[in-house]
DNA sequence: AACTATTTATAAGA
DNA sequence: TTCTTATAAATAGTT
């Protein structure tokens, strides 16, 4: 439609290719905006110039309504065919996993004792419980690995004497840790100078426990394993409540 | 164009409608495919009709080419008007996002006590040091909240007594937790009894360390306060090593 | 689907 | 770019 009957390949001329490119992309644009009114249907246009300049339309308000049309649209059509999904949206699924990424951060960053203020009692007694139940397991672990290298190095007859005796000195610094227990001891003789203290200043004290409090002391037995079973903790550690 | 001039306005003939809309779909790709030719631009077209069914054309082999480019086209955009910086390369991002929830839940898993297969003893000693740590925060913090509750309820004056006297037995019930020192006996007796049999069956025993190991136990103490510093655990539990 | 009278789009020139 | 205009193309209504 024109002066001369044009052939569908590349304008050489830049200049022509240029003017015939914007009334082209006007008529375009026209076009489907004649189409949609017509016709009741979406339409979503992009064109990118040789320059990667966009030239979009659509026939609603945003373009991104028909897009996200399409991305349901060919969602749709994939779950049907293909058994492995692709993420279409990439923007969403980063902002899924940005959200797993804090949610898991702020786990571990409890999990390591930190930011611990907004936990209420039981939510610290379950911490509590799970570091506990851990602290159990990966020593066990820790046991079967040092064994496992006693095992290792006695086969293989390597500095026989004296790598055992290193073995077994580690093994006992590593087991007989007394971090733990002195960490028990603090804490159990804050909270009796707390409960002491809390009772003096009650009108009437509660039942007598704090009397006894002081002088406790647990005895946490090291014996042989074959006695390991039948002995406990001193059980005047319940203090008689 | 055609024998009679048409208003701009969605065609009232449903039959009358769906012609139009087919011949003028036919139409538009046309267009759209000759001024991608004759202008070297990129063309995506995507038409829905009234009932949802997709019509789409693209000038490049997938129309997900040109989706991707408007994705990044519009993000660029944003770029430079928005101060916050939006990843450029959503894939990119999601990759290396899901890397980092990866380690985040083997990190979890790890400090949960779960598959330490992998670990060497190093590692298994820096995690119990780590757990162990934070252990002793979380007593701590807990603690503070017990401490928080009774004044609260002190200031309050309700049911003084019961409820002091409740919290005060809760109060030590949970610090006096016993399945700490109960582990840690437990573990101490395999390991004794792991290295006596170690040594028996070695034709040179290392120094003298086993002979004390059975006998000896520690003794924890839970004093009052002023105690607590200059109370320690028996040093007998380092075995003479 | 085809036909065709008309309208519309646009190539080339100014 | 925009306007003009000759002409090619698109298409509304009809068959």
């Amino acid at each position: 439609m024109g002066r001369g009957r044009v052939q569908l390949k590349q304008i050489e001329n830049k200049t022509s290719r240029q003017v015939t490119f914007s009334k082209r992309r006007m008529g375009l644009r026209k076009k489907a905006h004649e189409i949609s009114v017509l016709c009741d249907a979406q339409v979503a246009l992009l064109v990118f110039n040789t320059k990667g300049r966009l030239y979009e339309f659509s026939s609603e308000s945003s373009i991104e309504n028909v897009l996200e049309r399409y991305e349901r649209h060919t969602q749709a059509v994939q779950l049907v065919g293909a058994d492995k999904e692709q993420p279409r949206n990439w923007s969403l699924e980063c902002f899924k996993l940005t959200g797993r990424v804090e949610v898991l951060e702020k786990s571990i960053r409890n999990i390591a004792g930190h930011d611990l203020d907004p936990l209420n009692l039981r939510e610290l007694q379950g911490l509590e419980h799970q570091l506990d139940t851990a602290l159990r397991r990966i020593r066990t672990r820790k046991n079967t690995v040092v064994n496992e290298s006693i095992s290792e190095l006695q086969k293989k007859f390597i500095s026989r004497k004296w790598i055992l005796f290193r073995l077994q000195r580690n093994h006992l610094h590593a087991f007989c840790n007394l971090s733990q227990a002195k960490a028990l001891q603090e804490q159990t003789n804050v909270l009796a100078k707390k409960i002491k203290d809390q009772q003096k200043t009650m009108a009437e004290p509660a039942p007598s426990s704090t009397e006894t409090l002081g002088q406790n002391s647990s005895g946490l037995n090291m014996g042989t394993p074959e006695q390991h079973s039948t002995q406990r903790l001193d059980p005047s550690l319940t203090l008689g409540l």
